[in-house]
DNA sequence: AAGTGGTCTAGACCACTGT
DNA sequence: CAGTGGTCTAGACCACTTT
């Protein structure tokens, strides 16, 4: 895969900002095609005459921007389209994906039932000797990592889902045990940084890009069902509104 | 203003990491303040004794974070903390600054009669020939540019918009106009990076983050007021849902 | 063993800011 | 003018994957 360059070294504009817009451009104009490998970095400095720091800056912008991955010891790909999702949407995951006739898998990271930090007690409003139930799940989607979810119930008020199973639908189970729906949420979302355990469960590097959801879901009644935190991939996901 | 590092130069984790990661911190326990210079990238490499692109490599981070700031031949500051703003309410910016005693001022930087691309065509539902009015302002908030719209609205709908100032509220003029008020709207949002017009107009650098909301904001009974695309700078909001 | 990306070094020159 | 961050170079070693 040859790729050509129209770099003017004399710019304003950077080296590495032609060559990010370059292969950008092509990647839009669908000459790139999703899972085309792109020439090895160093094959770029060759061609270019430009020095492998300044190369690597360029995709990196690309990798930041999504339309590229990298894979040690392998190479660097046009990635596939971002996937749409509804954040907001407390239908629940699984039903998106099923419907999208995408295959997904849940992964239970941790089962736990901890005490309430500061954070905890001010939003399930809860004390300092009630206890907490955390579940942290990984959503792999078509096999690859993408969602990371935390939830934080408060045991005192849903005793019964000690030693539940979370490999399906969380919904589902209070649906079933307490009778109980999600109706409406609040919180923020903002963008952060992958740091050492979400680059290592999403399989990620380091300051990848992720926007985090993190807020109350409630029952029509206003009842708090739990406080969730969604790390999504940014590289991976739009958002639809 | 000295900070204390512990960094392991054989740790698995990159050293550029470790770095970013105790200035992180000490940014957050309020050590380190907002506003307060950190040490230059030379004297970092002389303290630790490490190279200024590893340097450099962990500002980058904190910076992409909205941890910290930089500027051309001044320094590297703390930032202030994030603002938190309603990406989905349509009550308009200026009331939301106004009640949180914040400055700002808006600045038309383009204001003109377009042909609509086929972008717009689809958003828009209008035809080759229809004329669209195309507002690009920037809302400079505590003298700082923070956000940048683009508005699109079908002139054939709204022919005495034509020759108006878009200086303060869209929506206002919208309402004086034509008593029309926005009521909901759809679309989607996603992580992308400044380019050339946004880095310069935002003032900020290249492939910087953005949080960009593309979507249509409707009257209550379904009429397009307009297509709305906003830049946020990632790095200066939360939002809230 | 050869090739890939990931990290790091020690320097250089530039544009911009302040004095 | 000296000091700042912004960009770039030409190399090095590492961990990982493929052959």
């Amino acid at each position: 895969m040859k790729i050509d360059f129209d770099i003017n070294k004399n710019s304003h504009i950077p080296i590495f900002f032609q060559i990010q817009k370059t292969i950008r451009e092509k990647i839009q104009d669908n000459e790139l095609k999703p899972g085309t490998q792109l020439p090895t970095e160093r094959e770029l400095c060759k061609q270019l005459n430009i020095s492998r720091v300044t190369i690597r800056k360029a995709i990196r912008g690309l990798i930041a921007e999504g339309y590229c991955t990298n894979e040690n010891g392998k190479g660097t790909f046009v990635s596939k389209k971002k996937l749409k999702t509804n954040i907001f949407d407390l239908e629940g995951t699984s039903d998106f994906l099923t419907k999208r006739g995408l295959s997904f898998e849940t992964k239970v990271i941790k089962d736990d039932i901890i005490l309430p930090n500061d954070e905890l007690k001010d939003k399930l409003g809860v004390l300092d000797n009630d206890k907490v139930l955390y579940i942290k799940r990984l959503r792999i989607i078509e096999k690859e990592p993408m969602m990371l979810e935390k939830a934080y119930l408060p045991l005192k008020k849903y005793p019964k889902l000690k030693n539940k199973k979370f490999n399906n639908s969380l919904y589902d189970i209070l649906k079933e045990t307490y009778n109980l729906y999600p109706d409406h949420a609040e919180g923020i979302f903002e963008i952060l940084l992958a740091g050492e355990d979400e680059s290592r469960l999403l399989n990620i590097k380091l300051n990848s890009l992720l926007l985090v959801k993190k807020g109350l879901v409630y029952t029509k009644e206003n009842k708090i069902l739990e406080y969730n935190k969604t790390y999504f991939r940014a590289d991976k996901f739009k958002f639809v509104y």
